[in-house]
DNA sequence: TATGAATGAGAATTCATTCAT
DNA sequence: CATGAATGAATTCTCATTCAT
């Protein structure tokens, strides 16, 4: 196990290394085959084949790197979660103000959504929107600073989460009329009690662009990191 | 279709009849326990033999009723979604306006996913709620006397009406805060574009009473002859 | 679940009367072909399909009756303990004094495993012959009254019931000499210090009939009591 | 086949030389690591990843010197035989007369077990006793010079080796009384119908000294050259 | 019509073996 | 020779469906 006579130790076993590497690779492969699956078929329907398939791998791989589908179900999750937060994150880096950062944050995701219909598909089905917290801290800020009027944060929330989440559905159905993106945050902002100048203002902003396109679906995508075993 | 207790009518013979009623009886338990079982795995999850379990009927039982899970999940979904209907409108029978309408139907539909959470997580889980067409008139209605100001119907009844689902799955929780029912209808209702005073007078109403609580679960329902041979 | 209005329940329910005796039936034929597989392969080797083939049942038969190898392994050693033991009881039951109830018991033990090798393979790789009570009930009572000398309890029932494992292991592979089995029983009761004229007195006896053979493994067996659920 | 330490002899190659010297180490590192996985779980239950986590190696290394589990099983037993049965011949070089030879041979052996439970419960599942040689040519002559008396020499080897398997895996399992081992080798004599005087004798002995222990079995073992390619 | 055992296709999971590094 | 990821055949297990009673 320990670096034995020979090599000078520079690394832990250079064969090691690059079996990691390889795993790695395979991981993401298998994960980004996971994302079409579950858009096209759910997160219960799919079964440990699909992904096989999917992924053109063989039985066995599958389980080298996950232990069921349920498992996958939430690496796949938490693999998109992190990316589109941390992506979202970085273009509101320069945008101020509760409304207008929530807003604009709704758009970026939505205008996502719309770029990507997989990916859209599968945040509709399987994402717990909920658990997201940078929205949620947007609206409390709104609430504190009177730019949001709710009879109470847990029913805003509800309301235009579930509401963004009916709207990805139809979304990644291709059946949103012309401008239903922004309707529906307009909606929205509206459910959330924002004054209409402000929701004019949001609306008026030219969107920020993300570093890039959220998950290209076959490429390697952003945050090899986050993936790390 | 509707020979209660009393006259035995016409004779068209007895053994016949009594077939019909008894296997009518064993169709509803069916549903009904369906109900309970969708209501807690979903509508995929669900074998063959969870309902067999809850009902408790032998495997080939189900059959003889019911060809599949798949037209059992539909058969229970259109009969608890014509009760409820036929329910609701009864009790909207002297309601006019269409804002005032809108906000004490999901008012009423709150009330009873309050009123009975196994019905309610099904309903989460389960029911279609875009197809459902008297919330949707009312909206038309709403906008075009304009009681209602959205950018768009489809918007506005998708958030809406997700909305609405997002707050049935915290109904069904069993984490819904005091109250949590009406600010939801008025976060809708102020989604819609609603004016305040117009809000303020639906939470006002006495909310009219549903004939009988919607689906007691384990009684025979309302609605015999909504099943459908 | 109760008898309803009609059938003045007689009986709980025909079918259910009909299903239960076919299910047992089933079980038993299960249990016989167990037998020879075990016996072939030992405990451990066998694979599901391997009792489905030698039963010739359907894969999903096999699990309506037993729930694992390992399971139905415990089946089929209580099946066969029980009427061993039993039968073996019955034929001693006018049989007196310590060490000649030994002595014919294992004479009668090893006579069943001669007369039927399939038992006797399974015997040898299967039985926990340690849990055996009436042996080592008749080994106590025979140093109790000084018809056996062994300097422990247990390190004379090791050597003797290890010695009758493996005296089945050859009786089962056909490669026992004439006259083995009798010589098998002399050795084990040397090893308990029986007198030599008492030794004598054991093998000169006529070995009483048992009910009917052990097992004949492939019609059904003498305790279909002993299977009940 | 056999250079320790010491001369270089005449260099045939260095780099040839040390290789076969890590080979081999690393082949008894498996063969160490297989006793104790085969004590554990029988002969039959493991799979190779057993003993890539017990030997701390990785699955293609045991691929390189050992074909297939069962060979493996198949190597560790000559390896633990040759040293075995080499060791006590070696006891028992000034060790004369059939009886006090066989008898204390098993007292070697079953102390040898004793002294350590894994090599104990290794040998109790895996161990074919009847092909041992020893003490098979010890209790031909032993009955051929009236040491010992038994109807025939295969019942009561079978006995004595079965019984002494037995013994084996009682004293592996931890729950041996004290005494234990001499008591069965008492009996085993009296099973070969050995006159107590002389069984007194072999118990009287001191038990002559093994050039080791029998497989410290987590220290390189004695014999290297045992484990032919 | 109700029953529940039997069936077998299919889904999950394990594991021996190969092979590029 | 050591490594460990990939492979796919073998095995376990589930479950929808049929059918004789």
């Amino acid at each position: 196990m320990k670096p034995r006579s020979s090599t000078p130790a520079k690394k832990p076993d250079h064969r090691t290394r690059v079996g990691h590497a390889r795993s790695e690779r395979m991981k993401v492969r298998i994960l980004a085959a996971a994302l079409e699956v579950f858009a096209e078929k759910g997160p219960e329907a799919p079964v440990v084949d699909d992904f096989v398939r999917a992924a053109g791998i063989a039985r066995g791989t599958f389980y080298n790197h996950f232990q069921s589908v349920e498992q996958l179900l939430e690496a796949t999750s938490v693999w998109t979660t992190e990316a589109a937060v941390h992506a979202i994150d970085q273009a509101l880096r320069n945008v101020h103000g509760p409304a207008v950062r929530f807003g604009t944050g709704i758009r970026l995701f939505l205008a996502s959504a719309e770029a990507n219909p997989v990916w859209c598909r599968f945040v509709a089905r399987v994402w717990k929107l909920g658990q997201l917290e940078a929205p949620r801290r947007d609206v409390r800020n709104g609430l504190k600073q009177g730019e949001f009027h709710v009879p109470g944060l847990e029913a805003g929330m509800d309301v235009v989460l579930g509401g963004l989440r009916e709207a990805l559905f139809r979304l990644g159905s291709g059946e949103a009329p012309r401008g239903y993106r922004d309707r529906v945050v307009e909606v929205c902002l509206q459910a959330l009690g924002t004054a209409p100048d402000l929701i004019a203002q949001v609306l008026a902003q030219e969107l920020p662009p993300l570093d890039r396109p959220l998950m290209d679906s076959r490429r390697e995508p952003q945050l090899e990191g986050a993936v790390h075993g």
